[in-house]
DNA sequence: CGGCGGAGAAACCGATCGGTGTACCGGCTC
DNA sequence: GAGCCGGTACACCGATCGGTTTCTCCGCCG
């Protein structure tokens, strides 16, 4: 076999850690956890400095793929409004899976309410790589407040996803729409479109 | 002294749950519950089913004062307008306190990620009374959809209390500008005004 | 006055929490 | 073959978990 016959056991636990931390909560047990990933808790215990470090480094890992599932590529052609609104339908269409729990980025936040652990340091990095992209397009695009327009956006985009998440909202559009009618309103149209009203 | 002077068992218990839960998630434990609120475990046991429907009491109990606290009053002035976005003034305001954590029932939600529990039932109920005043005041404001455009209300109502709530947002009229922007695309202009990008 | 119910204090239950200590194992390199 | 090294297995630590039991006391009502 190959040499990736078996994944190292770091990869195994931070793996596990993000689907267990992200389904169940950060409340979940190191026992239960070293259980799911198939590593001794003597293992994890030298590999990292605890669970909380566990926590941060699964959010970590994970951050570039997340990046990289929402936005679309740097080779990716589009004018500035398509690649913000391309977050949005993306976004939705993840929201559609019966197991989305919403960003688990902001869902660490929310759970661990202290902005000082780790993870949230982590969890927030990645919201905030989020919004430098909004506002870059904001800024290509000749929106009128690009920094605040981003803001605005980033409003829109955890509220869906928390909303989705919690299973109270079912977007289908709705994300996309919102935020389309927030370019619009800071003088990003559309090129050969009225307003987003007019499509919705 | 009169009859109040001292608080119901049961009323403490709920007042110091509501405290409690809001402040340090539901991960709380029913020891530290009954500690802080001057109650024994045996009474608390004998009000209530265990920890989730103390919880799930504690939001029901607070859901009335919450919504005054964020919606004007049936007899106060004003536009339909002027009453949503009084909503998200008020929750701007209520943001800036250094204990603010965000919308409890939102929160609860994403905590208890098992939409079937008690308590998440409770928190459904409230958020669904929320987007039906939006809902309300979009009708009597003429507004296109006015259904589409309290469930956009919600997004940035949520987003908003979220972010805030989690210290990476500090709001300061990004809410309530927002709100007037999904205002104003959904046909709900201000009398005098131009639009709400105008006055940013 | 006597008694009765509500409530508190505290011990207790088995289970789990985050975290360690110890012993053992297989494979790797000298 | 010796020794080391990453890893597993497992018992163990004190603390806490949600929940129960027992006992006692206090205030209220008859």
């Amino acid at each position: 076999m190959a040499t990736t016959d078996k994944a190292s056991t770091r990869d195994r636990l931070l793996d596990a850690a993000a689907e267990l931390f992200y389904r169940d909560g950060v409340s979940i047990g190191v026992e239960a956890l070293c259980r799911t990933a198939g590593v001794s808790k003597r293992s994890m215990y030298q590999l990292f400095d605890g669970k909380d470090d566990v926590l941060a480094a699964s959010l970590a890992r994970r951050a570039p793929g997340y990046a990289a599932q929402l936005t679309p590529g740097p080779g990716d052609a589009g004018t500035p409004r398509e690649r913000i609104l391309y977050v949005f339908e993306r976004a939705e269409a993840l929201s559609a899976a019966a197991d989305y729990r919403g960003c688990p980025y902001l869902a660490a936040l929310v759970e661990l309410k202290d902005p000082a652990h780790p993870a949230s340091v982590v969890a927030r990095e990645a919201k905030e790589r989020l919004q430098g992209a909004f506002r870059t397009q904001a800024e290509r695009g000749g929106a009128e407040d690009p920094a605040f327009l981003a803001r605005q956006l980033m409003l829109v985009f955890d509220g869906a996803s928390a909303r989705a998440g919690s299973g109270i909202e079912t977007l289908d559009g709705l994300a996309t729409t919102t935020a389309a009618a927030l370019l619009d309103a800071a003088g990003m149209r559309a090129p050969g479109e009225r307003t987003a009203a007019g499509d919705r």
